[in-house]
DNA sequence: CCTTGACCTTCCCACGTAGGGAAGGTTTAT
DNA sequence: ATAAACCTTCCCTACGTGGGAAGGTCAAGG
């Protein structure tokens, strides 16, 4: 299969897939004399496997590892669980600094009038702070 | 005032003073007959301002709207407004997407054994989604 | 006067993730 | 034969920020 198709199949894209091979996530493609990529059914799997990794938010280099940890049918799970518990204490961080700036934006949204004069709270906090 | 003190004095560092000059998001600074930039008083304001905008998530595009109505006395506070909801919409977008996959993440290391043999949840969700 | 060190200038490069598109080669179907 | 659909590599773009090189300037002290 062609990397279209499995571009398809997997739901990444021609050019991600490219970039999870340059940046050794998974092992080069073999290639035809053309020079063209050729993937079988069990390359499906395998970038199913990173797609999810994405959507939970890992990034490239824990994705790398993940992949690496689950090849390896002696893997032990403490590893897996350290980056996983890792990552979501990143993502919790994120939460709360995100949540903070919704709290004070919309504060200042509910004091807005939000009319044709030139009084606004928003512009206040930003000027005083 | 040279830019390493606007710098001190504001809170925002020399290479992103002049990257807000070269996006147009401030206007060009006066120079020395050497070519260094200078500011006044009023200059710490502004790049304060700006920080402060940063700092509660606004994009650069964002930023550079809001600095040029807060500059505008005649402005409207409807058109603020409309940036800070838009902007409040987008952040609470995401803290539902991080909320989601923290979620998910809390569940697969809670069930993870954490231990030397290989079966992990979490390796196995990956790996069937 | 000269050196030293702290400052300034512009320029390019890196990160991380993804896509756009150009220029060119291959394959397949009509 | 030719067109369409595919593939290849390469570079550019975005977002925001920092690193660092190469070189100019300024102030202090011997």
């Amino acid at each position: 299969m062609n990397i279209g198709e499995l571009s398809k199949l997997s739901g990444v894209s021609s050019k991600m897939i490219r970039r999870y091979e340059e940046d050794g996530i998974v092992s080069k493609a073999k290639r035809t004399e053309a020079g063209y990529r050729v993937y079988s059914e069990q390359d499906i799997q395998i970038f199913k496997f990173i797609k999810r990794s994405r959507e939970l938010g890992f990034s490239m280099a824990d994705t790398k590892q993940l992949v690496s940890l689950w090849r390896n049918k002696s893997r032990s799970s403490s590893k897996v669980k350290e980056i996983a518990k890792k990552h979501v204490a990143d993502l919790t961080a994120k939460l709360d600094e995100t949540q903070k700036m919704i709290k004070q934006l919309n504060h200042l949204v509910k004091n807005c009038n939000g009319n044709s004069r030139p009084d606004c709270p928003i512009i206040d906090d930003l000027a005083s702070h």
